[in-house]
DNA sequence: CAGTGGTCTAGACCACGGG
DNA sequence: CCGTGGTCTAGACCACTGA
């Protein structure tokens, strides 16, 4: 190793690696402790920090009794942490979506679509991907769908978001939201504009969701 | 111990429990590691797993060669934790405020406020207190003073704020609010609404924020 | 130099999952 | 039953702080 560090963040850098580069697909398994420490060269229990950071970045989950796996996301934990819309009384709603779009070109693939809560669209949103990591990019268009477009990365092209940045601010709606999302043109809407990277720390999405929050708001928890 | 749970967590539990109730103030120095370890009937390795925890809950603040520390809402860390408002290319700013007004009666004490950034009106809150955790609240009135109420809660009334819960919604601007932020009536204006709590999980302060988001915008990191 | 937290190890024992 | 991760301990050595 090129020791930048101490010894549990070396192994941590590695692992985390080894998950970016595709080394470990989501859903497999890691090697048992005792063997994965071995390999590395170091005892159990700096493995075990290494893997405790790595578990709070949600990038694998250890099972009792049975082993850790590289985190899919497929759980409702990880989905719902990239979607922070709830309900009047604080309560998470599953989502459902129409992609209205897709356009590409050499660099990049963009789509344009709606998102549902309880039949009504809440989100009408605009994302662009990098086409150098989305070849072939497909959706069903103009149909409502399960909204699990990160699956569809991972599942498709390999491609995991880990982490996000947001901006956040209040615009007026123009012509274009306001028919899609079926409100007066002019009124409020909550703009977020998200970064997404994956386990490497590279960018892998770019979007802008516009937001009517009449009737359901984006909930923080400031830890 | 009761034991409810592993040692650690129980360990963690009674630290954050002398914490709340103010046996150990903030700023207070923290009995060293060993001498912690014995009086919690714990080995020290069993007793860094809780202080770490601890750590990253922003309640002590480790300092090598010196030892652990209560936390402060003084440094800059744990100001603009809870401060989100970033500027066009994302630097954090110190903000200045302005109290217009404070309201007081058996249950509450009210709290009307402008917030500055460069000089300009960004943000208009309203703020409740319970009445019992904020005997003889006073604050200058009308005057421009650093933005530290966090600070003045933790050093005039022994409240510490350690985590809060957000809520965010888009929102046209009423009369008062227009006239406040020298915004148009019906400008759209983010609406935040924070319940605050200290570290042994109590509600201490509820507000409404509402913000000018043409300069600034609200930053969030979802890792 | 003494005292503090930071790192790393080795090993014992427990709790869970699945044949 | 065995293999997995989970907890807990004891102790060695390092790195930093301040008198």
């Amino acid at each position: 190793m090129l020791t930048p560090g101490p010894l549990y963040a070396q192994a941590e850098a590695l692992l985390r690696a080894r998950i970016a580069d595709g080394t470990w697909l989501p859903g497999m398994a890691l090697p048992a402790e005792p063997v994965l420490a071995a390999e590395l060269g170091v005892s159990q229990g700096t493995l075990r920090r290494a893997l405790a950071a790595l578990e709070r970045a949600r990038l694998i989950e250890k099972l009792q009794g049975k082993g850790s796996v590289v985190a899919t996301h497929t759980s409702e934990r990880a989905l719902f942490h990239f979607f922070r819309l709830r309900d009047a009384k604080g309560r998470a709603i599953t989502p459902t979506s129409i992609v209205t779009r897709i356009m590409r070109d050499a660099r990049s693939v963009r789509i344009a679509r709606l998102r549902l809560l309880a039949g009504r669209a809440v989100i009408f949103e605009r994302i662009t991907l990098p086409a150098a990591r989305f070849a072939g990019f497909s959706l069903p268009l103009r149909r409502e769908l399960p909204d699990e477009l990160y699956v569809h990365y991972q599942r498709h092209h390999g491609v995991t978001v880990a982490r996000a940045d947001e901006s956040l601010s209040a615009i007026a709606a123009d012509a274009t939201a306001a028919r899609a999302l079926d409100v007066a043109p002019g009124a409020p809407l909550l703009r977020v504009d998200r970064i997404a990277f994956d386990a490497g720390g590279a960018a892998v999405e770019r979007r802008v969701s516009l937001i009517d929050t009449r009737a359901h708001h984006y909930r923080i928890n400031l830890d």
